[in-house]
DNA sequence: TCCTTTGGTCAGGTGGCCTGACTAAAAGCT
DNA sequence: AGCTTTTAGTCAGGCCACCTGACCAAAGGA
């Protein structure tokens, strides 16, 4: 690349709410995974960490999984095999069920799912602290109220 | 599918202003796509549709389209074929360079591309007249603080 | 002129999904 | 008991939207 390049090469383009929802929430995600590799996982995709939040800490089934996150069983599969890869997840064979497996935390798991869930709950609450709580609450009805205006089928 | 199965197989799970932005940015985008393809254009994805409202009246290069998606000339090539074949672009040699093609819309790209804008300005202004202009305002400056929040190297 | 930059293409690979076809175990029926 | 259907999981192959690396030909500067 060469430098010198001047800064902003196309101004042009629609300003509307749905590019401030759009980049708002990625925005959000961005960060959720910049504290999570910064609490020491650096080897871990969306994808999978939806499929680890997925499984309860009692253990779940690959079809549970899959019918959670709403993906078909072979694309649960594959998150659920690369989680096993890195240490993330065990399967072990349901006593009561010989064609089941049960999928459960290691404690590199369970350790990745609180970064997870705790770096949400962060950024939640740091948001309620910079808007307050009453701007707080009208972002969050505003967004109710949009989503339910753009969802004519339900 | 069987009949009769409970409606959430699965409550549990998170709650936070995270998921509220997802949801409500997926909303936005669904129905965005829902109103173009009731103004007949069905074979279109959203990477598709990024790249012809990358694509300016007065036409662009490949390599412009790649800098302004933020994608490799490889990638942009591949959707601008696709718009190519479905005729929504054209592809005319530069006669200041022959290395460039000149990409411009077809008279169905352009409607294509209206058909887009105006959806969006649509959808603007509908959430504008549900929320009222002041809500409406809080909420885009709640998002902007968010988003500014949730990017700390800027 | 030579050499670097630029516009574009070709080949091959990856992630995260999908459908279809299949096996084996479990559950329901008669 | 037997027979059928459902359920848990696997295998094979394909699609989309990206990517890197290697390349060529034209353009533009020293």
């Amino acid at each position: 690349m060469a430098a010198g390049m001047s800064d902003d090469p196309t101004p042009q383009g629609l300003d509307h709410v749905g590019l401030d929802l759009w980049f708002t929430s990625l925005a959000w995600e961005t960060e959720v995974f910049a504290r999570v590799e910064r609490a020491g996982f650096d080897d871990i995709s969306l994808a999978d960490s939806e499929v680890l939040s997925a499984i309860p800490l009692d253990g779940a089934r690959l079809v549970e999984v899959a019918r959670r996150r709403r993906i078909t069983k072979q694309a649960a599969q594959e998150r659920i095999a690369a989680l096993i890869k890195r240490g993330y997840l065990t399967a072990e064979p349901d006593p009561q069920d010989r064609r089941a497996r049960i999928l459960s935390h290691t404690v590199r798991g369970r350790a990745l799912r609180e970064a997870l869930s705790s770096a949400k709950v962060a950024l939640h609450r740091e948001l309620e602290e910079r808007l307050g709580s009453e701007r707080f609450r009208d972002l969050r009805a505003a967004l109710a109220e949009a989503k339910a205006l753009y969802t004519p089928g339900a």
